[in-house]
DNA sequence: CTCTGTGAAGGGATTCACAGCG
DNA sequence: CGCTGTGAATCCCTTCACAGAG
């Protein structure tokens, strides 16, 4: 793993919160914004939020802040988003279902383009738009819709088998609900959701040690 | 934020993962692990794992590596799993569906005591043995169930007021699905699941740079 | 030998602090 | 005076490297 001129992940993630933040405020009468606003409306310090924007190569004015819009452009032009990203999704469970839900409503930005199931019954129906492939047609379906990100919500032992396929067909963002430890080529980015870890970790941090918190700078 | 004697945050992502490695292995004929294999089945190395498991203090066996059930005996303790944790779930929607359906097949460590919504028609009813009350009710319920973790899995628009109720009822560990930035007491430990933004994530480092993995060690 | 335990080095991200500009 | 941009310091986590034990 090099990560040779990368942002940092967690740089990358708070660009992708200013970016909401802008957008929502792109339309109000407001045509600057400065650091310590956008610090204070998502709980961080201007020094970040400055730091973060140099990182993308903006430039803000001194005395006035960014430019709304010039920066809003910026972070999509950063993000790549002109156009939807194709996701598919592995498992119509409920994860699956409540995914498939989410974005049916919010077509911009990710297009949920088909989901997998390995059970018959599943096999053919539509949910809230999206057509259940059998997981055996894959490779067909993503010839023909071109997926770029793949979401895993199945059990867990069907996961590695469907990491594999889909790096076996281009994709190489997966976002794994599963409890498997995916073992992908290094080209492929795996973010883990574990429910468990995620409770488990709150549980520690906020239950077992009291004088501790994340959330706050 | 002080983060006085605590664990890295990393490192107790890694530490549960660890137990629930061993734990499928305690039954089995193997007595000791050694950190090279659990680094394997982690996909890390053996001197995240030797780190980790000094950090809580299990000493191993130099040679034959790790006592399979004195280390879980130990994480056990270090996370303090005696009995189950107590969890509330805000909103009924697929998120809180998906998260119920899920602990109610596994209700050793984590145990859902019930959920709130706002809308009527859901206030009353009782989805897979979860009952679903008011969120007015919340108080009244929190005094007699006890919850010492709570998940936000409502609109952005009702989540900060929730998490001032959740606190204000003495809950200081909150699992949020939904979009708000939250604005808590420093003892609370918040962790938030943004779907958005680990999509836009995943897309950046898997497609955007195709050099870059976070998935190898 | 092959393991663990751990001080020390290294690398990354955050924070500090201040120059420079309007 | 605000504010931004940014080198430098700091802090935290990971990795290295090796002593010590069997």
């Amino acid at each position: 793993m090099k990560r040779n001129k990368l942002l940092p992940v967690k740089s990358i993630e708070r660009l992708c919160l200013y970016r909401r933040v802008l957008h929502s405020k792109a339309s109000g009468k407001k045509k600057f914004i400065f650091s310590h606003e956008l610090a204070s409306i998502l709980n961080t310090t201007s020094s970040v939020v400055r730091r973060d924007i140099m990182n993308i190569g903006y430039i803000g004015t001194p005395k006035s802040g960014y430019r709304i819009d010039e920066l809003l452009r910026c972070l999509n032009d950063f993000f790549n988003t002109s156009t939807a990203v194709n996701v598919v999704i592995f498992g119509l469970g409920n994860i699956g279902k409540a995914l498939i839900s989410y974005f049916s409503m919010r077509p911009q930005q990710f297009n949920i383009v088909a989901c997998f199931d390995s059970a018959p019954i599943k096999v053919g129906s539509t949910f809230e738009g999206c057509r259940c492939y059998s997981i055996k047609d894959f490779s067909k379906v993503a010839e023909q819709k071109v997926p770029q990100i793949g979401i895993i919500s199945t059990p867990a032992s069907a996961a590695q088998e469907i990491a594999e396929t889909m790096e076996s067909s281009g994709i190489h963002s997966i976002l794994n609900f599963s409890t498997a430890t995916l073992r992908t080529n290094e080209e492929t980015f795996v973010e883990n959701v574990d429910i468990n870890v995620l409770l488990e970790k709150i549980y520690y941090f906020g239950t077992l040690n009291k004088e501790v918190s994340a959330n706050c700078f």
